[in-house]
DNA sequence: AAACACATTCAAAGCGCTTTGGATTTATAT
DNA sequence: ATATAAATCCAAAGCGCTTTGAATGTGTTT
């Protein structure tokens, strides 16, 4: 069922029926009930691509995912992250359109999905610093909202978690119940997030005149095994740490279970601060936290970030809207005072 | 730049630029060349929506996510499976546009999609019993893939991984292994894989001549947390059981924290068989698996899904095209015999 | 009853592409 | 040289919608 075919069947004008179901103000009461009465029945819809040809928009919002070429890991949070954000689409009428690239063709592809029209606006995700994606996309005039941030420029719309804050905290929290060697097990630090998280972390340590050492800090893609690996290298060290902030849930539990096959109990001779996404498949618990952590969800972060990309699509020149979230602090049971001996 | 304005810097028709850059044969390689380097020189690439108006085909592929109101919950597997089948999408010039939707409103989403002539085929996911979305999506002449199956109709395309087979084996594997009491924490049982994997788990034990308990068979949303809750309440039976099968990894994390909490060891004091989705972020293992486990992976399932679909979508009318992967079984430390005593 | 404003409707143009059918040029056969 | 075939190119139509600008109908005012 196309325009034409409708409004033959209600012997009306095309321009009448469009209108009608638009909203537009000048058609009688009368028609509209009329057009909007055949529209159900029949089910029509638009067709989406005359639409936007139409109108020059797509009412499409785009998402490029990086995939590294040697691994072609998806980021586990992004199902959470997109799921916050479809909501928000779906209330005002945009669709949401995801496309893979290697990860040195991230700007190319961008470049394309403008050049095609294929999309209205996108979210960047895992900015690096001095990410030329945003220089990129400023260029090109493509809306946009970062998740992240990218320390190098600043006037750009984001939304951001206060990862320093959150791992000075973390620190803090571990150094106040009395352990001294804490270990960081971070995420990829080539990316931003990463870079805050380990500054936040070194920050806490150098406000108390502690010794940094780059022996027990560790940074990589954020994989159960890589948790693993690193706890059970640190459990093997001499003067090993007492307790470890670590960057995500998923790497906490690689953790986990290098200690348990050590015989020790977390919280009590491991303490353990986590990054929690809040996850919806990964809960920390529901009663009361498994892990200590900083929290903050990034389904709400995707919700966000889409509101400011659907508010900037509308309304282009607005001043840069920068969002940043700070992570709560919960306490749960993977955290102890530091062990008398060791 | 579109086709007009490229077709006046050459001072060549469009028609003649069109067919130069779309491959056809009339026109000369003379000509093609000089077009070929205008459009790169420009980064020319046809507008999507005109293309598809003209052409009647999107070159989307639709992925409908069922988001169930009360929690909200993506799934953790969404990110491989899509991951998997997006290389296969780009490669052939196909991009994915995903749509959340109510849970009951995904039969719309379909019928909404196809009237807007927004994709040209859809993949369907976690297919229930009988699952009205099959005869919507038949009925509409909308190409599709089915990942998994619905027991209920059979003349439609899908990728399967063999749940039956795979959770019979798991079961007797632990059997074999002298266990005479085997739980079961399964997923949604709603869905089709979860009740053919109860049919597998409920066939060894059949053919053992075991008794049948429900009280240690749970079905729920794979989370870490239903992992956690069921297990624990598995420890605290009268005749507990000594071993358990789990549809996955996450919640197989969650009772393995439950094992540690109460200071049993897995793999010694309780036995426990995973089907293990093989997802980037979460391997089992990387030597030697951890968790004794079915294992199939979803982005290999997500490739196929993919190839199947892009084949359906250019030679339709061929008969139903239905593989069956067998998940293999790789043998992890967290199995082991039955405990003497109890 | 004429003149005007306002409400309602419509025909047609245009969005940027592909593709049909025809026109023009060039090569080949008679 | 002429007829025929092949190669190459192009003007114009059409995909299904929105939107402009004009036309028609209705009600109000004088």
């Amino acid at each position: 069922m196309n325009l034409k075919e409708l409004s033959q069947i209600l012997g009306i004008s095309q321009t009448t029926v469009s209108r009608a179901l638009n909203g537009y103000p000048e058609v009688s009461e009368k028609t509209r009930a009329l057009v909007n009465a055949a529209a159900t029945q029949y089910n029509y819809q638009p067709n989406t691509k005359a639409r936007g040809l139409a109108t020059g928009k797509s009412k499409m919002i785009g998402y490029v995912l990086p995939k590294a070429s040697q691994n072609e890991m998806p980021n586990p949070v992004f199902g959470d992250f997109i799921a916050g954000a479809a909501q928000t689409y779906g209330k005002q009428g945009y669709d949401t359109t995801i496309t893979l690239t290697e990860n040195d063709k991230q700007a190319e592809t961008y470049r394309n999905l403008h050049a095609k029209r294929s999309v209205d606006g996108v979210i960047m995700q895992a900015p690096k610093e001095n990410d030329e994606r945003i220089s990129i996309l400023k260029k090109l005039g493509l809306p946009f909202v970062v998740h992240g941030r990218s320390t190098g420029s600043n006037d750009y719309h984001f939304v951001d978690v206060n990862n320093t804050h959150a791992f000075a905290r973390a620190t803090n929290f571990l150094l106040d119940l009395g352990h001294r060697r804490v270990a960081l097990i971070n995420g990829d630090e080539n990316l931003d997030f990463a870079i805050r998280r380990r500054h936040g972390y070194l920050q806490a340590l150098e406000d108390r005149g502690l010794e940094i050492d780059t022996g027990i800090m560790f940074s990589s893609e954020m994989t159960e095994e890589f948790g693993y690996r690193t706890m059970t290298k640190l459990l093997t060290m001499q003067s090993r740490p007492t307790a470890a902030v670590l960057s995500s849930y998923i790497m906490a539990i690689g953790a986990r279970r290098a200690l348990g096959e050590n015989g020790l109990r977390i919280g009590k001779d491991f303490s353990i601060v986590i990054h929690d996404d809040a996850l919806s498949y990964l809960p920390n618990g529901s009663t009361h936290p498994v892990f200590t952590a900083t929290r903050s969800s990034v389904g709400e972060a995707g919700r966000l970030c889409a509101e400011i990309l659907l508010d900037i699509i509308q309304n282009p020149e607005q001043k840069p809207r920068q969002i940043i979230l700070e992570a709560e602090l919960v306490v749960g049971s993977s955290t102890g005072p530091a062990p008398k001996h060791d």
